[in-house]
DNA sequence: TTGTGTGAACGTTTTCACAGCG
DNA sequence: CGCTGTGAAAACGTTCACACAA
């Protein structure tokens, strides 16, 4: 199937574990606190404290980059902030632009976040021809039409979706079309991209969805049985379940939704389904 | 060290292995998309292609809630979003409340996402008393004097943080005292919590660094040497650079920043550091 | 025959524990 | 002696491949 993958495919980095990436903008934060404040070294006990992560994790991630550190000290702060920038690829500055400059898009817009990293806004791109001209954080929004030519124009790599989940897609291909080769999503929906192109999704309802599991578990643990119920014992129940869950299954099929059954769920909220996360583009 | 650990301790969910409920939701979501077009099943294959995984592991996925499809057949999609439904406790309805409303935490209030799944904004919170009163996304601001009030009165067990940095360990430990026990944190800090609390984190620059990372491998594969630089070279690079590093860090040291050295990375942007997520609360 | 459910193989990430450098 | 750097072990997660139920 060519039809292009769909999530980080087999693009093993090179070298540098996935995980270890992944952390390294947090060392780089607690680095440059440091920094700030003047410390001139850091222990990875230290460190890793700054950061949220335990030592021995730190000092893995840190032999993928290289010997960095002095036995018996510590780690030099200025040193490393520069190492961890370079091989972040912060050392140079990376035109991005926001498509979607909805609630979020203009929170994305402000956020000074990007700006301090090697990150700058080329471009706010809106399908909303209302918004054409309208200065968002200082920057004149655009009409998507003129997509391409900012791409283009600005040789940009990086864009970000925040567009309603509708129009993510068409708004994607469009950029990767155009020459991005990196996206980071905040669309509830699932991109599907080419070869070569990196996708990261930042889902607001899942995280608190994910919350929201381990919370009724902490529930469950204080009105329950047992403080510490067995792996076997849920399995165990889970299968017994079965049996009980066929029959409510054909009573639903049936058309009449036992009492404590499904379709239910489905009726939660109307026809709502995949709210957009901004407002209409 | 009785001083509460950091980020998700040994709080290994019984059972479902994180990794399984984190995908969750993305069924749940691809699912509901399916329910709503009054599809009445769906084999592994295509469910997962609608969620962006591959079939084998959301096979696995489900094997670890119980034996919900039907061989031969696939699942029944009305049921199985009852079931997710449930086991991420969705079925019973969330109020959650948020600190900080600024950009971000309007663009949150605003976000459908949440209402359509279980969760309802029980609060908007804000230190600002000029923001007091004043109604976001139909919902009147509250002043932070009011959180714990707040918090009891509703019930409140899951809190967003969408502060700057710098308020964020004092929101969030106000949370953790009136009793909230799962933080959702916008601001780019690490948060300390007790044992019991669980902390998720979304930070927009992090996941922009990442795909700069990515983007730069790309970048020095186009233009570089060989296509496929093996792990060793890397490695052993690396280690040549130890000897040079060394130099340069003495230079340093010894004030006089070599060509291509240190310092710089941290007056990149002046004394900016970690900008707050939002607009001051 | 079809597609689930699952042991077993494989790969990645984390943790342990300690040799050895400064 | 203290703290990094790193092999080796353990835990975790993904993929394979096929028995078996419908």
């Amino acid at each position: 199937m060519a039809t292009g993958r769909t999530h980080r495919p087999a693009t093993r980095s090179r070298g540098i574990p996935e995980a270890t990436v992944a952390r390294l903008p947090l060392y780089l934060r607690a680095l440059t606190a440091l920094s700030e404040r003047s410390v001139p070294t850091v222990s990875s006990e230290e460190l890793a404290a700054a950061a949220g992560v335990n030592s021995a994790k730190l000092r893995k991630d840190f032999s993928y980059l290289g010997s960095y550190g002095t036995r018996g000290v510590g780690y030099d702060v200025e040193y490393l902030v520069y190492q961890i920038s370079r091989e972040l690829g912060l050392t140079q500055d990376w035109p991005v632009v926001i498509v979607g400059i909805g609630n979020l898009g203009a929170a994305l817009a402000n956020y000074g976040g990007f700006a301090s990293r090697g990150f700058r806004v080329a471009a706010l791109i809106d399908a909303d021809p209302a918004m054409a001209g309208k200065p968002v954080a200082g920057i004149a929004v655009q009409h998507t039409d003129e997509l391409e030519k900012i791409i283009t124009d600005n040789g940009v790599s990086i864009g970000v979706i925040a567009t309603p989940a509708g129009a993510a897609q068409q708004v994607c291909d469009r950029l990767v079309a155009a020459g991005v080769t990196s996206i980071l999503n905040f669309a509830p929906t699932v991109l599907t991209v080419p070869d070569g192109v990196d996708v990261r999704k930042v889902d607001l309802s899942i995280e608190l969805q994910i919350l929201a599991f381990h919370e009724q578990r902490k529930a469950g643990e204080d009105a329950g049985h047992d403080d510490e119920e067995s792996d076997d014992a849920r399995a165990v129940a889970a299968r017994e379940a079965r049996r009980a869950v066929r029959e409510v299954r054909e009573a639903a099929a049936k058309g009449a939704p036992a009492a404590d059954a499904p379709a239910g769920a489905s009726d939660r909220k109307g026809p709502d389904g995949d709210v957009p996360a901004v407002m209409p583009a």
